[in-house]
DNA sequence: TGACAATATGCACATACTTGCATATAGTGC
DNA sequence: GCACTATATGCAAGTATGTGCATATTGTCA
């Protein structure tokens, strides 16, 4: 791998990296959204939704439909659940890892 | 999911969202390496290297041993390389995407 | 058209991240 | 102990990111 195949990975990983848009992407796991529905899920101003939701669209993994004056929000790629699930196995793995040194007291 | 939960998978995630840690964990996927053999892999000052080896190993997705002087790395949860794999998910997608707006002009 | 709801953007500030340089620490072998 | 190799850390500067406030834009409905 080069550092520019590196770059664009670290590009989409970044765009996930934040726990507003974790929350983000985990509620429109659940179905389509509108930035007001999402807004009581995230403890953020309005217009910190709309630019976190900007990011998510900008690298393609949320896009958007316009429904009347309402902007819909949609999970284009849900693999990227994966990604957290992921992020969930090391938590596990370095949990046990250290469980393992303290019983090694 | 709660904030805090979000939190986590988020500082994860961030861990691995740079071009010089992505490097890193794929040369380690393909077996332990200390950081002089890591250092002609990616094009960064020996101390940039090893802090961001320091950020791998702080979130538990490297691990590292002594090997007489040397500090020998080691990828502990290579289940990480599936979160790059879906970060090409998506950038394909996102291609594939547009490619079809692309047609429909 | 005017009032209103939903969403986006400009600006300014604070915080966090990355980097190189110089220097410190840890281990090896003489 | 000394010279040497490998790795880590303090510091300072530059860059990027996140945030709130005010304001702009886009769409609806009367």
């Amino acid at each position: 791998m080069n550092y520019q195949q590196a770059k664009v990975r670290a590009d989409i990983l970044k765009a996930l990296a934040h726990p507003v848009r974790i929350l983000i992407v985990n509620a429109l796991s659940g179905g389509d959204r509108c930035v007001c529905e999402l807004a009581p899920l995230v403890d953020i101003d309005q217009s910190g939704l709309s630019r976190h939701l900007a990011i998510l669209k900008r690298v393609g993994v949320v896009t958007e439909r316009r429904d009347g004056n309402k902007v819909i929000h949609h999970l284009q790629t849900p693999c990227i659940l994966r990604a957290f699930e992921c992020a969930v196995e090391v938590l596990r793995s370095d949990i046990e890892r250290k469980n393992l040194h303290l019983k090694a007291i």
